[in-house]
DNA sequence: CTGAAAGCGCTAACAG
DNA sequence: CTGTTAGCGCTTTCAG
């Protein structure tokens, strides 16, 4: 009788299934039933695998049974993201985690940079390991090049952007709404000459939040005092804000219509020595907003939500959903901290 | 002769190497060579062998080939983090995407919570899904667990946080020494009666800092005013804090030993009035303090260095370094904005 | 330069 | 309840 005890756990390589049959005394398939918790074991003989197993400190390889098993699933999701250092990001990176855990589901993380090249390369990356599903953001203009991978069967979802080119579900913000909300918000407190400060004119949320805000000020009867887009980091926000101040006839009040683009319009406005006579309201939230002086008012999104609508969305196609595809659009809300409220001199 | 546009690349399951061997009319050696950019194949044979590989819109299974592959590598590795929705994680995450990328590899990120349970469950799923090396900030007591995985071969480096019951590679910041530094600081401005609020006594890194702390205050002869600790959310320091300014003889400097704790306390002062008067030097730095008023001091980490110095232990250890494992400490830089400069009444 | 046969670690299908 | 055989998609080995 073989003592459990008698092999070293450490030494060699990996130990394969194989090995624990024969430590156990039993054939593979067995290890198979009680690795996999399949019935048609006897309790007795369970536990020798498990002791077996245990100590060969055994780990079934996951690829390798995944390579005949008749569901073909990886239990594995790819996640394409602005970037991962990149509070927006994270949380939808954190809810889609969440919401993959709890099913034994681990989740690939790549940055795109807003480079369509990347995003090309992720999601062949993400492919070419078998991802169950895919949730993306785009930075390309046209997502034609994933349908053969849709009709193979792959959930793909997109989130924040919705896709061009190709019928799938997607999961976004309001952004036209949102940025009429912070629009009307600053025409309700007597603003008549209001800039905005936009990201790149490639980026489609973009587009939508520079129409909802023009929309919103067509409605009032009001002509935007500028419209500066293409502000793609802080410091170009900061310099373009600086611009304005400094000409003739500034603005009275400011819509950042993203991130980074608040916080610049933030320094613009310390700067100049503007921030307390200059309303601003921002397009997403930033992190201690609350604590400024003013507090920074926003149009504040949920990347919670939409991430983990994004991923109960996969999970619902993987589990046989085959309803049409859906446009799932989040709402955004307004925080009132005391920048926007500033009054027209 | 077929035509290779004669199959529809979109209808039924993925396409397999075999299939492609077909249509081009070659076997699937050859397929093979050329996929993998293997030499011996005429430029014609390679060219056959591409098209129908786009035309099938073919990916190869990298898990299948690795099966069989010689180095069984994955080109994959596991990233556990505090939380990927937090900005430290987020910067330590991304550079470690970056030094991956560039590789070929492909990074799964989880989230810890500080949770010794799902830390077991984490590692375990990257094992089973035979990750080539570990990046790993750890929430257990004693790691010994990773000890047969450690003698197979696969790399495991911590960050953050250094290993205990195991000898493997750690990059971690200076925390007593940032923390010393903090506290000298605040000496140096002439404080005597100086608060320290502390993260979870369980973590390590807090331990560290609170000894540094202390230390230095030793040196110069003074006792701390307060010690708290187990402060583990941003809420619960922000009321710790405002029990202090409220009792007799509050302090006149505080040092927040960690990031949400530094926020907590920023509430504290501002929700007290006191914000003016009481300094206070955060470790870990946070957003948007430079815009603050006063701008908050901190003792700044460099978590991207700490990725990526790790990251390149697990390639070099890949690569076949054998060298002794090392402890590699980041230094911290002290950023004065102000908070950290207010006098003692 | 090319291909046929064997086998990586596991599960499916079936036979005992 | 248990084990045997075949084969997942690919790379290795070796023969042409």
């Amino acid at each position: 009788m073989t003592s459990l005890s008698a092999r070293d756990p450490g030494s060699g390589s990996r130990p394969t299934m194989r090995q624990v049959a024969e430590l156990a005394g039993v054939g593979i398939k067995t290890v198979s039933r009680v690795i996999n918790g399949e019935p048609n074991v006897t309790p007795e003989t369970a536990q020798r695998v498990l002791d077996a197993a245990g100590a060969l400190d055994y780990q079934p390889d996951l690829h390798a049974g995944n390579l005949r098993r008749s569901d073909r699933r990886t239990r594995t999701l790819g996640l394409l993201v602005g970037s991962v250092d990149n509070p927006f990001s994270g949380a939808v990176h954190r809810a889609v985690e969440d919401a993959a855990v709890g099913r034994g589901v681990a989740v690939f993380a790549s940055s795109l940079d807003d480079d369509p090249q990347r995003e090309r390369e992720a999601v062949a990356a993400f492919l070419r390991r078998r991802v169950d599903g895919l949730i993306l953001v785009t930075a390309t203009a046209d997502q034609t090049y994933l349908e053969p991978e849709l009709r193979r069967g792959t959930p793909i979802v997109f989130v924040d952007r919705e896709p061009s080119g190709i019928e799938t579900d997607a999961v976004v913000s309001d952004n036209a709404g949102g940025a009429a909300r912070a629009a009307e918000h600053l025409l309700a407190q007597g603003h008549r000459r209001i800039a905005y400060l936009g990201d790149l004119r490639s980026i489609q949320t973009a587009r939508e939040r520079l129409r909802g805000f023009l929309d919103a000020l067509a409605r009032a009867g009001v002509t935007a005092a500028s419209v500066t887009e293409d502000l793609h980091d802080q410091d170009a926000a900061r310099e373009a804000l600086v611009r304005l101040l400094d000409a003739p006839d500034p603005p009275t009040a400011v819509f950042s219509a993203q991130n980074l683009i608040t916080i610049g319009a933030l320094h613009a406005l310390r700067e100049r020595g503007r921030h307390r006579d200059t309303a601003l309201v921002g397009f997403d939230d930033v992190a201690l907003a609350d604590l400024l002086d003013p507090g920074v008012t926003v149009v504040a999104q949920h990347p919670e939500d939409l991430g983990r609508l994004a991923a109960e969305r996969v999970f619902a196609r993987l589990d046989g959903n085959d309803s049409p595809s859906q446009r799932i659009v989040v709402g955004t809300t307004l925080i009132v901290r005391g920048s926007g409220e500033i009054p027209p001199k």
